[in-house]
DNA sequence: CCAAAAGTGTTCTACCTACACCCATGG
DNA sequence: CCATGGGTGTAGGTAGAACACTTTTGG
């Protein structure tokens, strides 16, 4: 790592979401040497656009590119850097003495969240301080370190405000899906029910998806329907929203 | 100004709306032997709170305390920065040679919006850089430095998207003030013109404002009422939301 | 008395909510 | 044939949009 090439004190966390099972999994780091687990992160060299760097870390994790990812909050308190890691780090050999005047730095880190298909990320990749990436359920999360769980947090709640005037489900569904597992995604990550017929209307109207003529065989009952998202007008509604209120 | 105590290139800025004679204004900085404006910013001390930072910025130059300010936006291009700058405002004199160093860094900047009431800030007090601060209009904006427009602009986007689910007002108006005012800063942010009735009943049904029994006398036509906030409600609306959606 | 702006109420529509029945499939 | 889950339609309520007349005030 040449540390003299970053930006100083200044990281990237990624919240990285995906579907898997009706459950929202979040990709996660187990430390090495450290009962806890991080957000997937790194540093910004100085010679790269802040936004394309958080690209960068998602595309060293999970492998994948030209993903949904959004930057939604700077944490900057004083009080999120735990003075005693770098040294506990070098003490356990998970990095060289010669990087603690780097960890040792007062950082402020930028959230970025992702949504991104479970299904796609083959071997996620830990990085040098973690011993292993793994997809974690956002209900029964380890414990994280530093404020990654408050990152967690505030990333779960943007993505919740943002249902209201985005879609959501291309980059976390696999390419075709059935309007239940659609509405699996929006029950999880709006932590609610929701009526199925007053879903499946409200999300027709929104004019995003296709209705191609195959079916999800295979479950002891009817054979749902399977759709496909209309990406042009998928990704027309990502910038011009959906339904805005005044 | 003491470089080593501040956060290596790390700056914040400051959108700080005000809202005058049924237009929405904007503080800003002129620079020194420079035509164009700047967003008043400051630098993050490395033992502060980035937030915390962004308030006394805003203090500095309104002298106002307990506003309502928010974080927006983090601004990372590697085009931000101007190589030139730095030379040209030490040839200037507007900067002494010795902070030529700290001012030739890659910088990311965090944005900050705020919500002042015009009357309430007094004589606005420029920096080491700018050699006067002034209202200006959103509708009229100066030539401005950097990426400064387009901080600005996000602000402003910003501000028209909570709109949905966030009241608006205080801060931004006097105590005192009628239902015809709040709609024309409604329709100032929003940039379009409501129906006066729908408007009237959409607020009063938020439940956050408080008729007096006093009136605006002196316009040639029927004396509006004055109405003012309900702080109480106003504050756990604003955390809460107004509508939601799904 | 007139111009200008404020206050008020109703109707229409669209959307959201709640809810029940039939259908297809695999076991 | 039955249990499970999928597909569909309707009625009632609520909120937003459109819209016109009356009132107050200063000039």
């Amino acid at each position: 790592m040449q540390t003299e090439n970053f930006h100083p004190g200044l990281s990237i966390d990624c919240v990285i979401f995906g579907f898997h099972e009706n459950d929202l999994k979040v990709l996660l780091l187990k430390l090495k040497k450290d009962d806890r687990w991080a957000l997937p992160g790194g540093f910004v060299e100085k010679d790269k656009d802040v936004d394309s760097e958080a690209v960068r870390v998602l595309k060293k994790r999970t492998g994948l590119d030209h993903i949904f990812l959004k930057q939604f909050h700077l944490f900057g308190d004083v009080d999120r850097i735990e003075p005693s890691h770098s040294d506990t780090m070098v003490k356990k050999g998970v990095i060289p003495p010669e990087l603690k005047g780097w960890f040792d730095q007062r950082f402020v880190t930028v959230g970025y969240y992702a949504l991104v298909e479970y299904s796609r990320v083959k071997a996620p990749t830990p990085d040098l301080t973690s011993e292993r990436c793994d997809w974690r359920p956002l209900s029964d999360l380890p414990p994280m370190m530093l404020d990654h769980a408050q990152i967690l947090k505030k990333a779960h709640q943007t993505l919740k405000k943002e249902l209201n005037d985005q879609p959501i489900g291309l980059n976390l569904l696999p390419e075709h899906f059935t309007m239940p597992e659609l509405q699996a995604l929006y029950e999880t990550v709006l932590e609610k029910s929701l009526d199925r017929r007053n879903f499946r209307r409200k999300m027709l109207s929104y004019d995003i998806l296709i209705q191609t003529d195959l079916q999800r065989k295979g479950g002891a009952h009817k054979a749902p329907m399977l759709y496909k998202f209309d990406k042009e007008k998928y990704n027309k509604a990502i910038v011009s929203g959906l339904q805005s209120g005044w």
